[in-house]
DNA sequence: GGAAAAATGGACTCCAGGGTCCAGACCATT
DNA sequence: AATGGTCTGGACCCTGGAGTCCATTTTTCC
């Protein structure tokens, strides 16, 4: 309720952030906000005068996420050979799947999506939702172009994702280790990439 | 701690579990036990008779879903066609990720998986892992058959299950609304082993 | 029918953790 | 130097919910 506009330092607004996405994102959402003062070396009373509860420091926390997310999930480009851009774009998902701060983002909003569906959803649409969406234009301007043949656009782009990610985000979200090395990754994607290509191949 | 061996109903044993699994499923981890014991009819008392703890509660119940998810997981048999046989197994996944109970416990081990990490891994176990190292083996031997041409089974299953699943699965932990008529399960499996059948085919 | 065990329900204890308060320190700006 | 704001740290209040207790009733088994 209390709105805050004076001399609030915004650089401190941040490592806030940082750590709260740190502590609740590894320790779980009921780590104690006492936990995230210390963590951030600041003061509670600090935190509830920059956000004013707890739920309201996860909006922001998934907020600042959602907003990042999408720019590195742009659309792969139709100038290269498409099995080369669909193997870069099954990178670019897989490290935001793998990374260490996707993985803890994710959990955090399944934990929370009981109590802020809507917080849930905007992450959804963010993320998953928009990948598909741009993976499956590609899709469908590549088959224009008689690069592709692909005759149910979204369905495929939901394969292709579907395909790169595989059992990594729900073991992740079990806490299951797994080794990520980039070479793993980039061999899953060019793999992913070229079987695409023979599914979805003209003739 | 206190073992139970006396004249236990064993009946309402598994009440409990039942009301537990739909109380803690659809209202979070952290539903309180008062609206178990409502919910099943019981008195709280008798829920700490039965099992110790909440935390024992709730091991008892991912056990028997441990239990229960394997045996709809059989390998597809080789005598049909291969891929009748992977649509198959595609609509028991499918099922087994859309139906309700599926999606609450799998959102209720996720969200236990911090203070549980052996149960999250019993469960994956169970489930993605035993059902990658079914179809894969599945692969290998219709491979060795000459029916399919698969280099790496174990990366190819995980292919299979992922277009199978998709989105799904993360879209139901954040609470996503979908319509999943078997129809349209049907048609996912259907398509998805076509497609891979176009991707793994003997040339 | 009677004894032992289990179930009931409702009151009770206890505690972690969210959120508040306050007194003093620390800036800015005027 | 004075004023209005933030920050600190630590004590503090308060609630929800886990787990316990108990007197009474019901069930089970001999």
């Amino acid at each position: 309720m209390p709105r805050i506009v004076g001399q609030i330092d915004q650089a401190k607004s941040q490592a806030i952030l940082d750590a709260a996405a740190e502590v609740l994102g590894t320790g779980g959402l009921s780590a104690p906000m006492d936990e995230i003062a210390r963590r951030a070396c600041v003061s509670k009373q600090t935190i509830y005068n920059h956000y004013g509860s707890k739920a309201e420091l996860i909006r922001a926390i998934v907020d600042r996420r959602v907003e990042q997310i999408a720019a590195p999930l742009m659309a792969p480009g139709a100038q290269e050979h498409p099995q080369e851009a669909l193997a870069g774009f099954g990178r670019v998902m897989l490290e935001l799947v793998l990374r260490p701060l996707g993985r803890s983002m994710l959990k955090m909003t399944v934990q929370a999506a009981d109590d802020m569906p809507d917080l849930a959803r905007a992450f959804y649409e963010a993320g998953p939702q928009t990948s598909r969406r741009r993976l499956a234009e590609f899709l469908r301007q590549e088959t224009l172009a008689g690069r592709l043949a692909v005759d149910d656009p979204d369905q495929a782009a939901d394969f292709f994702a579907g395909m790169v990610i595989g059992v990594r985000q729900i073991s992740g979200l079990l806490g299951v280790e797994q080794t990520a090395t980039p070479e793993a990754i980039e061999q899953v994607a060019q793999e992913a990439a070229r079987r695409f290509m023979r599914a979805y191949g003209v003739d």
